[in-house]
DNA sequence: TCGAAACCATACGTACACGAATAAATCGTG
DNA sequence: CACGATTTATTCGTGTACGTATGGTTTCGA
């Protein structure tokens, strides 16, 4: 009795559960992404570029859930891979003003039914019902 | 109608929605563990040795969902703060045998309550029988 | 008008996360 | 018993993630 723990169990811990929870989705995504390469916060990044046009980098990141620090690299590497251009904002010259390459757009319109399907792989495991429920309150702890 | 967008919102895609909720379960628990200075892996691993004593480093990464390469770099620094002792296993010398040292051992009794608290926090935004729910389908996502 | 405040982008350091490659020790089966 | 498969741990490379510091540009206000 004395020397009793305090119930305190590592595996039904939300942090640890998210964690492996976003392992798992990860995971997922760059198996189905392979053979294009991307990661999901490169993937966040394209999608918002081609929903929205055209952004400054921070703003990007602020839209797609990355600091300023961690946007920097992702956008590097998109850039390198020409499915990003960078331009001077001439209104306001701070910036550099990002957009989607004829190569990222085409892309990003080609993926979007694969990350659909990554999308429901992932939620796999639940059932429709479930589903719903499980992503309505995830949003309200995001 | 044309042109129209396939309807992928990225804000309503379960892999994104996890990695806003990792994030800011990572920050919070940061956040009450400024003091202490323990990311939530080396927490993990804390814990698990707490509970089962003494194991080997891979086998401990299986116990807390870390990669071989990942568990060796938490390990190293939790050795280095001396909360951790690795020893040669005399019947398998491949393995190194991790235990907590007794400052580790102290360290995490006082923090078991701290951990509940962060857990707590974590999941306040949802009700209490929402949160039952919402640990039960998280579960089957981990 | 000139300095402060706000905003933007980068660099450095630390810490996960994992694939791939390596090397040593152990195990299993013929 | 021997040899191939497996297990253990490390190292390297790439990619998030973020705090902090730095420096540049613009805008605002005294």
């Amino acid at each position: 009795m004395a020397g009793d723990r305090p119930g305190y169990e590592l595996e039904a811990q939300i942090g640890h559960l998210l964690r492996r929870a976003h392992q798992r989705a990860t995971s997922l995504f760059l198996a189905s992404m392979q053979e294009h390469q991307l990661t999901p916060t490169q993937w966040a990044a394209l999608v918002k570029l081609h929903e929205q046009g055209a952004l400054s980098q921070n703003h990007l990141g602020r839209l797609t859930a990355m600091d300023p620090a961690t946007i920097q690299g992702v956008i590097r590497r998109l850039v390198t891979r020409d499915l990003i251009c960078r331009a001077e904002d001439l209104n306001d010259r701070r910036r550099a003003v990002l957009r989607l390459t004829e190569a990222g757009t085409a892309l990003v319109d080609q993926l979007f039914a694969t990350a659909a399907g990554i999308s429901r792989e992932t939620l796999s495991p639940l059932s429709p019902s479930e589903q719903a429920v499980f992503l309505k309150l995830l949003q309200r702890l995001a």
